[in-house]
RNA sequence: GCCUGGGUGGUGGAAUGGUAGACACGAAAGACUUAAAAUCUUUUGCCGUUAAAAGCGUGCGGGUUCGAGUCCCGCCCUAGGCACCA
């Protein structure tokens, strides 16, 4: 740290200029951040004072921590901060706003902790933070500054909430509807072919029933169609915090699941919960990502997290003992109804077999212990996959739609409850875990799909030569497998292959077969494949396209004697007969038919993929796609999608949150709020009351009025603050509508990709509802998604409390300044990935700096009025670099080349113009030695509402330009030409370069490839 | 197991199929200095060599191409996400 305050330099002899000697960023920077706080020139203008174009650029609302910023934080804000500058530059009316986002838990532990009111808390870590990101000097416009905590922005996070409340989503119309229009359908003719979206089953009724139900009835069946929504849920219970917590805030660990903070267990729990139907937008959610500039991976994220899968319901009816046949049914969901003959049992998740006990099915005591173990597994969040698969028969049959068998019905632990219906069909032919499962209890498998083999190399062929064949997979005593390794040419390993004759039997041709090619006779068949498999490939060594009608064999081979003198002759020399381990085959066998056949006879794995179907009756012969559909509709099923995604639980048993606008009245109806905000009330104590009801319950008034007392979770507040910065401080709206039409939407946001699944998806959500009802011009809030990497401690590990590796921002900005710090953050490395801060790296970008600031000192003196050539075509070069680097947040790259053009021009007479082009360019890099350099160049008008130069395409050309000399594709040697030079020119000069000289002597030159201003290439015989 | 990224000097990292290692850090040598720091100059992938030349080199093995870090096929390692989702 030292270091740097020495690095000073005393031996400038004469009196430069009228700068000081020495750059000192502590007499530059506190004064212009000083400046720009009360002159405020990075404003955003409102849409009416303005006609320039709007860019609206943002940074992920940062969680105010009681630590404070570290040096990750202002990785993205200076990233921010560089686009907004040069945007502001380009002639943009650009909004780069900065907030907090401080409800939650972390707020409240704090508080809990020092013993402050949360509120005061928060007001002493935003105050930290602001001071930490001012000395940056990050060109944020303040005026729009929000803070979700306070009652003015959280009265329209609460406002949003209601319009949730009050809506239900119409399936046809796809969008978001007042609720009351569903009530006057209700009234009209109930809920029968309604199109609105329910998340679960809701019982039809009419319009006498409607107008029969009590206001209570009403509410509770309005509940099930509202977007925000009262339910009763099993939910992540972590006894400890006594709280609720979401998908995403909870970890594994080897015990199990536990809390993200604390790692505290957690376990199941029936709770009373407000939740958001954000499984109606499901959809719209999966379809938006392809209208978005996201990273792939994180639409790849999102896209998991919806898990839209396309599949049939289809049901089943039941014999249970003791009642009548067809009494009871049960609907199973599945992705591959083509494979419904192959359907061999059936099995049902333990919770849905335990509401069968309520309708009249009799068990035993195992069977019941049984349901009740395998329930508390799920409970405590055990679902995982590698663990063993077990079930128990529960004596029920279920009759099979298609063949009318009797099939039995299985409980097992591998259904999970919370998917598709809770139950399945068993196909084990088809599906890896009901094979598993079916050979475990020795389950009938029925093979009803069979591969299709076509390969690559024959599509658009159309004639075939049509021949019958076989494979045949041939096991020795000891378990290996015999191949024939033909070598890389001739196709590679395979097993036994070979062309049926006439009148012969497929097994027949095997057993010849093996014999002629090896000499074994021996062999015994153990199984074949009764059906056909077309196979078309390209028969490389015959030039011919084969359509090979392809039967599998399985031999099992009684001893390895008998080994005749045959026929190895035959083929004499082309190949090799090798006993291999099946492992060995698996690995090195590439051939999809011979592939099959192993995996079907060597290693009895079940073929999940699509194919043609058999032993489907007419379906037969159809394929997969064409079966689907055919057999769905056939046994009265229907084509369903179902998605992973479940509805947002919106409820916390917390005080720091945003209260629920709602209360209930004497008779439990619940009502709006109709004076927003609610604010929340200040309390004794916020430890969690540990029953599942929030602190607020401890506060007579609040439960004498009816509230909730439930606060929002931490999420609530961040999925709409893009619209408020819009304008932040509207007191009638959330924003004006004409600021919203203005500012349209969020052109680049940018964050961390772990928000995916949480924030990103729920403001997305909100966005749509907003939408719907016409409040925001947009359907997604984010048009372009950048995302950083993490800057981890200098030991490779995350910046952590824990490791006390955290790097804080302060002492960097007071050790190098902050514009050298900016400046590493910048250069680093790419934006996009994650990279250890370096305390030693750090010198270069200050000794740029200081290069940097030393040239000014002498462009002023010297005050040349042109620049040597070399120094302005590095100049325009630097223009051109940096202004694309900066669009594809290239920003290492950018500082890189201005790096390199300091090296150049440090030989170079540069005159004060040009120096201020430089200037310019490196602002948002470095505002603020730039600002003050550009003003002592004597430049009126100030470095940010200065244009953004404009590089001149002639400067960007060299004159002369070195290109490389190969020889067969190996550099030789380099010459020097003119710029774009023909052809003839460049190869006479390369065929008399020196080096190259000594290889071409006495060779000939067979061609000649060139590729204008970069490379030549002499290709001579060897 | 599946889906995304990523493997390049001592380090962070550059490279539209066209001279691999830009730029920076570090290291070494020299200049300045009584000395050190700072600054400036030079060198710096490996192996050679007085200096060249040649050879090797972008995780591994193949392939396509006049030419591959880059494209294709198959592996290995690594980071992140998902995972009994029928």
């Amino acid at each position: 740290m030292a270091r740097v305050q020495k690095n000073v330099t005393k031996a400038v002899t004469k009196k430069a200029s009228s700068i000081p000697v020495t750059y000192d960023p502590k007499k530059i920077e506190p004064v212009l951040q000083k400046k720009w706080d009360k002159e405020k020139p990075f404003k955003a203008l409102a849409s009416g004072k303005t006609r320039k174009k709007p860019f609206y650029i943002l940074s992920m609302i940062p969680y105010p921590s009681g630590v404070g910023l570290h040096i990750g934080h202002p990785r993205s804000y200076t990233a921010t901060d560089i686009v907004a500058r040069k945007k502001r530059m380009e002639g943009f009316n650009v909004l780069n706003p900065m907030g907090y986002d401080a409800f939650g838990l972390p707020a409240e532990q704090f508080a809990i902790q020092n013993k402050v009111h949360p509120k005061k808390a928060v007001a002493i870590n935003v105050k930290t933070f602001e001071g930490q990101l001012k000395k940056l000097g990050f060109s944020f416009d303040w005026d729009k500054k929000i803070n979700t905590t306070d009652h003015e922005y959280y009265k329209w996070t609460q406002w949003i909430f209601l319009k949730l409340y009050s809506s239900y989503y119409d399936t046809t119309k796809k969008k978001a509807l007042p609720i009351e229009g569903l009530v006057k359908i209700f009234e009209k003719r109930g809920n029968q072919n309604v199109s609105a979206f329910v998340s679960d089953t809701v019982l039809g009724f009419d319009k006498n029933e409607w107008k029969k139900m009590s206001p209570l009835q009403k509410q509770e069946t309005l509940m099930k169609y509202r977007l925000a929504y009262e339910g009763v849920a099993q939910v992540n219970w972590c006894e400890a915090l006594g709280t609720v917590l979401a998908n995403d805030e909870i970890v594994d660990s080897k015990d199990g699941p536990v809390s993200e903070r604390g790692g505290y267990p957690v376990t199941k729990k029936n709770i009373r919960q407000w939740f958001l139907r954000i499984t109606a937008y499901a959809d719209r959610l999966l379809s938006g990502l392809d209208t978005i500039a996201w990273p792939n991976n994180v639409k790849e994220i999102e896209k998991n997290w919806i898990g839209k899968s396309e599949g049939a319901e289809i049901v089943f009816t039941l014999h249970v003992p003791g009642q009548s046949e067809g009494k009871h049914e049960v609907t199973v969901f599945t992705t591959r109804p083509d494979t419904l003959f192959g359907a061999t049992f059936l099995a049902v998740s333990a919770e849905l077999a335990r509401t069968w006990l309520n309708v009249g099915w009799q068990t035993t005591k195992d069977v019941k212990e049984y349901i009740e173990n395998v329930i508390k597994d799920h409970e405590k969040n055990d679902f995982d996959a590698s663990k063993e698969k077990t079930g128990v028969f529960t004596q029920i049959f279920a009759t099979h739609p298609g063949t009318k068998e009797k099939i039995p019905v299985w409980i097992a632990n591998y259904v999970l409850p919370g998917y598709g219906t809770g139950a399945i069909m068993g196909v084990p032919a088809h599906d890896e875990r009901d094979f598993e499962f079916a050979r475990k209890y020795n389950l009938p498998i029925k093979n009803v799909i069979n591969p299709i083999f076509v390969r690559a190399d024959v599509k658009g062929v159309t004639n075939f030569t049509q021949k019958n064949k076989i494979v045949a997979f041939v096991e020795a005593p000891d378990g290996k497998v015999l191949t024939i390794n033909w070598g890389p040419e001739l196709g590679g390993r395979l097993l036994i292959g070979g062309t049926v004759e006439n009148g012969e039997q497929p097994s027949q041709t095997a057993l010849r077969e093996l014999q002629e090619e090896t000499g074994y006779c021996n062999g015994k068949v153990v199984s074949f494949s009764e059906e056909i498999f077309d196979y078309k490939y390209f028969a490389t060594s015959k030039n011919v396209a084969h359509q090979a009608f392809t039967r599998f064999v399985h031999i099992k081979l009684k001893d390895l004697e008998n080994k005749g003198d045959a026929l190895e002759n035959n083929e004499k020399g082309k190949f090799k007969v090798e006993w291999i381990s099946k492992e060995q085959a698996k690995k090195e066998i590439v051939e999809v038919l011979h592939v099959y056949a192993l995996e079907k006879f060597g290693y009895n794995l079940p073929f999940s993929g699509e194919g043609v179907v058999a032993r489907s009756g007419t379906f037969s012969g159809l394929t997969s796609a064409q079966a689907k559909k055919e057999i769905t509709k056939s046994v009265g099923g229907k084509l369903v999608t179902r998605y992973k995604m479940r509805d947002a639980i919106f409820a916390r048993q917390r005080y720091w949150g945003e209260p629920i606008p709602l209360y209930k009245d004497k008779e439990g109806l619940i009502h709006e709020v109709k004076k927003l905000p609610l604010t929340l009330p200040d309390v004794a104590s916020y430890e969690p009351t540990g029953t599942g009801e929030g602190p607020l319950a401890n506060i007579a008034s609040w439960k004498k009025a009816g509230y909730e007392t439930n606060t929002m979770p931490g999420w609530a507040g961040s999925s709409w603050y893009h619209l408020r910065y819009m304008d932040a401080q509207n007191k009638k709206v959330f924003a004006d509508p004409k600021e919203i039409k203005y500012w349209n939407q969020v052109n680049v946001y940018l964050g961390g990709s772990e928000h995916a699944t949480g924030h990103l998806l729920y403001a997305r959500f909100w966005h749509k509802v907003l939408r719907d009802y016409g409040l925001v011009p947009t359907e997604e809030p984010f048009k372009q998604l950048v995302t950083h990497g993490f800057i981890m401690a200098s030991d490779g590990r995350k910046m952590s409390k824990r490791w006390g590796n955290v790097v804080n921002p302060d002492e960097v900005v007071e050790t190098y300044g902050a514009d050298t710090t900016r400046l590493y953050i910048a250069f680093m490395g790419p934006y996009g990935e994650s990279i250890p801060w370096s305390e030693e790296s750090i010198i270069g970008c200050r000794r740029f700096i200081e290069r940097l600031y030393k040239k000014a000192q002498t462009v002023l003196t010297e005050n040349v009025l042109k620049s040597d050539a070399m120094a302005e075509k590095a100049i325009h070069k630097l223009i051109n670099k940096v202004t694309k680097d900066i669009e594809s947040y290239s920003f290492n790259t950018a500082v890189a080349k201005a790096m390199e053009t300091m090296n150049v021009m440090d030989g170079c007479k540069v005159s004060v113009k040009d120096f201020s082009l430089i200037l310019q360019i490196l602002n948002p890099f470095i505002p603020h030695v730039t600002e003050y350099l550009f003003k002592e160049c004597g430049n009126r008008e100030g470095i940010h509402t200065s244009l953004w130069p404009k590089a001149s395409k002639k400067l960007l050309v060299d004159d002369e330009i070195t290109i490389g000399v190969q020889i067969n594709g190996k550099l030789r040697g380099t010459i020097t030409v003119a710029t774009n030079s023909g052809e003839d020119v460049v190869k006479r000069a390369a065929l008399n370069e020196n080096n190259v000289l000594k290889y071409l002597d006495g060779k000939e030159v067979i061609k000649v490839v060139y590729v204008p201003n970069r490379i030549i290439n002499i290709v001579i015989k060897p």
